[in-house]
DNA sequence: ATTATTGCAAATCCTTTGCACCGGC
DNA sequence: GCCGGTGCAAAGGATTTGCAATAAT
């Protein structure tokens, strides 16, 4: 997304074009592809020392509010969020909690889960995860990391 | 699972049979599908007041190790226990956090997933998740729940 | 001028931990 | 008796919140 389309996706919702709103959405198209809300303030707080963690939560929340981000998993305790909004996958490793995406066309998936889906559900989405272990931490096993 | 087959478990473990841990067991099977640590404990607590919330969590992280339970989801910031082993997929609802069980055969998933998940990973177990609103929450939208 | 946003600090929520005592084996 | 398990209270980590000051429109 561009700086462009969030400044009008901003004003369309009566929201404010700030600096660290612009930091922050910056920050997250330059980080790795999972980044969670301290390593976005870390990364902010470089060109703009003076930001505050609760404002990065709060632009954190606003940004997957207005759906210019969505919330990739919950692992290990903390939120880690996702810039792709196209359909894809997770593969979260059990040891290290690293997040990798997955590519995969689930078109049967997609055709046959709303009869599955009990009674009167509304189904938004869906993805699957797939959890084991990265390259990094399988040699050693679940206990790797910790070692 | 049955009482006797816990105790078998433990004896093979090492884990000693303890008045706590059949109680903890016994909540959980009674219980509805999905509990949290707070609700074993609530449970739990009728029949034995002294328990402690902290042995409850140990005793959910024992159960999860020796595969008596396992990790449902992690939603809304809690994590909720699930005692089906057998694959099965979740649908969470956005608003109020509530989980059901899907059923559903994905037999394509299980083919087709090695060749896609990047690299030398190694993948335990997968599941798919939906997310949506359940039928309490549906004709409010999103918001039904904090309004 | 109005109103949203920021930054700080304190608060909250869930979960984990340290440690002395207790109880299975 | 040994060693793991329990309960308590305190600590921990991630996230949220209240509020006065600040900045965008």
């Amino acid at each position: 997304m561009k700086l462009s389309e969030l400044e009008e996706k901003l004003r369309q919702k009566n929201l404010k074009i700030t600096p660290q709103r612009l930091e922050i959405l910056r920050a997250i198209q330059n980080q790795h592809s999972h980044p969670s809300a301290e390593s976005v303030f870390l990364s902010v707080k470089k060109r703009c020392p003076a930001v505050s963690l609760a404002t990065v939560y709060k632009t954190l929340e606003t940004l997957v509010e207005i759906g210019e981000i969505k919330v990739a998993v919950v692992c290990q305790g903390r939120t880690l969020y996702d810039t792709r909004l196209d359909k894809h996958h997770h593969f979260i490793c059990q040891s290290c909690g690293y997040v990798e995406d997955v590519e995969m066309n689930l078109n049967c998936l997609e055709v046959c889960f709303p009869q599955k889906v009990p009674g009167h559900y509304h189904v938004h989405s869906s993805e699957v995860v797939f959890h084991g272990l990265c390259p990094q931490c399988e040699p050693n096993g679940t206990m790797a990391q910790k070692a």
